[in-house]
DNA sequence: CTTCTCTACCTACTCTCAGTAGGCTACCCG
DNA sequence: CGGGTAGCCTACTGAGAGTAGGTAGAGAAG
């Protein structure tokens, strides 16, 4: 009866697992700012200053999460572009934009507060946080550059840069009023937008 | 030479117009979350209980901040699409993207903080932010929806969320790097991509 | 089995800062 | 020239980020 001096020792890749974890929800919940680092510790069933030990500060653990979620989204786009790759550079593009929305939808909440909403500061986290969005930029402008040889660096840009923005927001849309419209279907509709506008890209179409 | 006993008295509208002009300086600097309100209430030179008295909380001070920048930007867009009305819709595309990248040339960090970067909570002031940005989504359906009268809606919110997505994270973008790039040629080729996604408007094109 | 040591872990603080209680005073109006 | 009110202040409380300094479990070495 007397209560459980539960201390369970757990090598160190595991606890930062279970912290990630955890925070990912306290965040997705709470969002960051009204989310204390006390209420995640308790969650994981782990005293605060392990937290800090791992994580060096509340928006390091929050750049973690972004960061292990980003990887995760990453890898996943790519993934579903690199199956595509045979039915040319428009199927590329729609099975991109669809794993998208689909990841969007499984994560829910978590996707938006992390990768949206989550940015806090003006200091070094926004540049490291930029950086991490960054990967997907430039995933896109490698794509675009080889579809349009010829296109100006500049254009090649804008056109990424602007899918991205134009995704998150069709993303953030979804969430909030149009969740009747599938990942698919949102795919093909953004697709059709932006299509028209790679002029060069006309010559490979579906088999 | 005893210090001056400067306690200027001053109607409610005036502070409150200085109050919100000083918070936006500090949160451009720091970002929102690194201001403290003993720093704002310093800078306006009035104590930090009449920011409470205002603006009820440090949330209730940025999201006035932010609903001020987003009027103004706003009547800006929506002024330069009705000047360019005569052109047909082509030109009022260009005309409202070439004001919002100007606008974000001329506010500098204060627009990429007060409304891309802030947003913080999981309560009532996402809400709140959402529902000030919505302006602008709405802004261009009721555009898109005249100009594609049989599109169906989905469609239509689809390109209107997308293309203001597109168009912060390329604001944002040209922030960062691509300032060499300026506002005009940005809104041609963000126009150029955009454009023939609208199939339907090809109608009536320039004098 | 004992001791050594390394690493996971904890309790108990400090300090900054959002938010408030309660009162004072400049200015207008009669 | 006395109210009355609107603008203003000093001086606090409480929450929560971050830390100092120490405890203890588990494997290695004897």
């Amino acid at each position: 009866m007397t209560d459980a001096p539960r201390r369970k020792r757990v090598p160190r890749a595991e606890r930062e697992q279970q912290i990630l974890a955890a925070a990912e929800e306290v965040f997705a919940e709470r969002g960051f700012q009204n989310t204390s680092m006390d209420e995640v510790s308790l969650r994981v069933g782990v005293s605060k200053p392990m937290l800090y030990e791992y994580f060096t500060s509340k928006e390091g653990l929050l750049l973690a999460c972004v960061a292990r979620i980003r990887a995760d989204l990453h890898s996943t786009t790519l993934g579903a572009m690199a199956a595509a790759e045979a039915g040319g550079p428009r199927a590329v593009l729609e099975a991109g934009l669809e794993a998208y929305f689909d990841f969007a939808d499984r994560h829910g909440r978590a996707w938006a507060v992390l990768l949206n909403e989550s940015v806090i500061v003006a200091g070094p986290a926004e540049e490291a946080i930029e950086a991490i969005r960054g990967q997907q930029t430039r995933l896109l402008e490698d794509v675009l550059g080889r579809w349009l040889a010829d296109a100006s660096p500049t254009r090649v840009a804008v056109l990424a840069h602007g899918l991205v923005g134009a995704s998150e927001r069709v993303a953030r849309w979804r969430l909030r009023d149009g969740s009747g419209t599938g990942p698919r279907e949102t795919a093909v509709l953004l697709a059709d937008a932006f299509w028209p506008g790679f002029a060069e890209v006309e010559t490979s179409a579906n088999p």
